[in-house]
RNA sequence: GGAGAGAUGGCAGAGUGGUCGAAUGCGGUAGUCUUGAAAACUAUUGUACUCACAAGGUACCGGGGGUUCGAAUCCCUCUCUCUCCGCCA
């Protein structure tokens, strides 16, 4: 969430910023800027009345030591009254500070300078490509290759949960693990340290990275106990600083999770949604890093080079683009996706989202750090990215690897996996 | 699931209606001493809003509500934690 002195700062200027996606925010930002004036307006009145209440609250205690009853009783009276005003003006600035907060949380992240204009994922921009697309006799989508070598059932999973919930089996299941144990190896490697977290999350912690209040559409609920399934291990890993002033030597905080995700993906449809391209639970290693506000730039491009690094070492063609205002997530600054080549569907899928947020989930998760020597604190900057994201990584290597004798596993996860050819 | 106890500042832990933003200890920071360090001593040390990041003011003692002129302290409610019992990987 953008503060009210990033949005008070220069309002025009900030109206200009947003409309790279593609929307029009100056009402938004007026009424932002009109409701909090009114707030400051009744915040203060109330103060002030409260001040005076306090005072008259004392001195009757002082009063009544000296025996004053009768100035005591006249100031009560007073103060009766005063507690009445209290209570109306505390009325009203509730009602203007809930007014407030549900501008706040509809108006999205100011996009980095560098983001393109534009309206779809047509508009992106490739920053680099790597890799070379395979030459295949037979293009084989992987729904029919997990079906041949019996790695993933979809039908199972219709029967146990319901769609989009596959279930692994024999190999497609070690593929899976190694997957997993591959990339914790590197994260781990890469200086990122490794955290479990929990899979369901509260509330606060949904407010925090920005999932609530506008998407719990998306996640499963738990609504018995107010809980979510995680969509991603940002939620809880991020929302480990939650409430957490940091000191400034003490960047850059760097973690690495494993888990499950679940998303609902209601809306959904179609071919996009086939085999292993869309599903409602599915495995992804996240990297999260949390970083002075000076520095965050840099790790973003860090962080780029080494999903590159996976993509690499795992033999991947693959593109990079630069997000269009349009496509942009609403909490983030600046995204880089990751597409992979699939060659059997013929498809570029989307295996990572890397992306700085700058202060905007930190602002929401009052996640700040202070200078040596100074009293302000400062809001940290948060990143995070897909390091990587299994399904459509396990869609692309099976189908680019498929040859006649059967699918070849790249080098670096036969010693996770313990074989090299699925057949 | 049953019974009981509790939730106070970075931590530990006082405080049961006014002088409490809150004792004390530890920790942190700065300084004195020292060649340096330790020890000792001295000072300082929560967050946010208002505001010029001055002074002053306001709010916050798990969350929400109430009683009262006045609440960390009394009442209601919710959440969470701990102990014992039950169940159980």
């Amino acid at each position: 969430m953008l503060t009210l002195n990033q949005i008070k700062n220069n309002p025009e200027e900030l109206i200009k910023k947003l409309s790279v996606r593609n929307k029009d925010f100056s009402q938004l930002i007026h009424d932002a800027i009109k409701t909090d004036n009114k707030r400051k307006e009744i915040q203060s009145s109330l103060d002030a009345t409260l001040e005076q209440s306090n005072k008259i609250a004392k001195s009757i205690g002082q009063l009544f030591k000296e025996g004053k009853q009768a100035e005591a009783g006249k100031a009560k009276s007073e103060a009766a009254e005063l507690k009445e005003k209290a209570k109306e003006l505390t009325a009203k600035l509730n009602d203007a500070k809930a007014e407030l907060q549900t501008i706040l949380f509809e108006i999205p992240n100011i996009p980095h300078p560098s983001v393109p204009a534009g309206k779809t994922d047509a508009d992106n921009a490739e920053i680099r490509a790597g890799g070379t697309i395979p030459k295949l006799s037979k293009k084989v989508p992987h729904w029919e290759l997990a079906d041949t070598y019996d790695l993933i059932d979809f039908e199972l999973g219709n029967k146990i949960t319901g769609a989009g919930f596959p279930v692994y089996k024999g190999k497609g299941a070690k593929l899976q693990r190694a997957l997993i144990a591959f990339f914790l190896d590197e994260a781990d490697k890469a200086g990122f340290t490794e955290i479990m977290p929990p899979l369901v999350i509260n509330e606060a912690s949904g407010f925090g990275t920005g999932q609530l209040p506008d998407k719990e559409g998306q996640m499963y609920q738990v609504t018995e106990d107010k809980l979510f399934l995680i969509p991603t291990a940002e939620v809880p890993v991020t929302n480990l600083y939650r409430d957490v002033i940091l000191k400034e030597d003490d960047f850059p905080i760097k973690m690495t999770a494993y888990s499950s995700c679940f998303r609902r993906e209601a809306g959904s449809y179609g071919k996009d949604v086939r085999g292993l391209n869309r599903l409602h639970q599915f495995d992804k290693v996240e990297i999260v890093q949390i970083q002075h506000p000076d520095k965050s730039y840099e790790t973003l491009d860090e962080m780029v080079a080494y999903v590159e690094s996976l993509v690499q070492k795992l033999e991947l063609p693959y593109r990079i683009v630069r997000l269009c205002g349009g496509d942009l997530g609403f909490t983030s600054a600046l995204t880089y996706d990751f597409e992979v080549y699939s060659a059997g569907q013929d498809k570029w899928l989307e295996v990572s989202s890397v992306s700085n947020f700058e202060t905007f989930q930190a602002n929401r998760l009052k996640l700040r750090f202070k200078k040596v020597g100074e009293k302000q604190t400062q809001p940290a900057h948060t990143l995070n990215g897909s390091a990587l994201a299994l399904p459509r990584i396990v869609a692309a290597l099976l189908e680019n690897n498929y040859t006649e004798e059967g699918i070849k596993i790249p080098e670096v996860l036969q010693k996770f996996t313990n074989f090299d050819l699925i057949n």
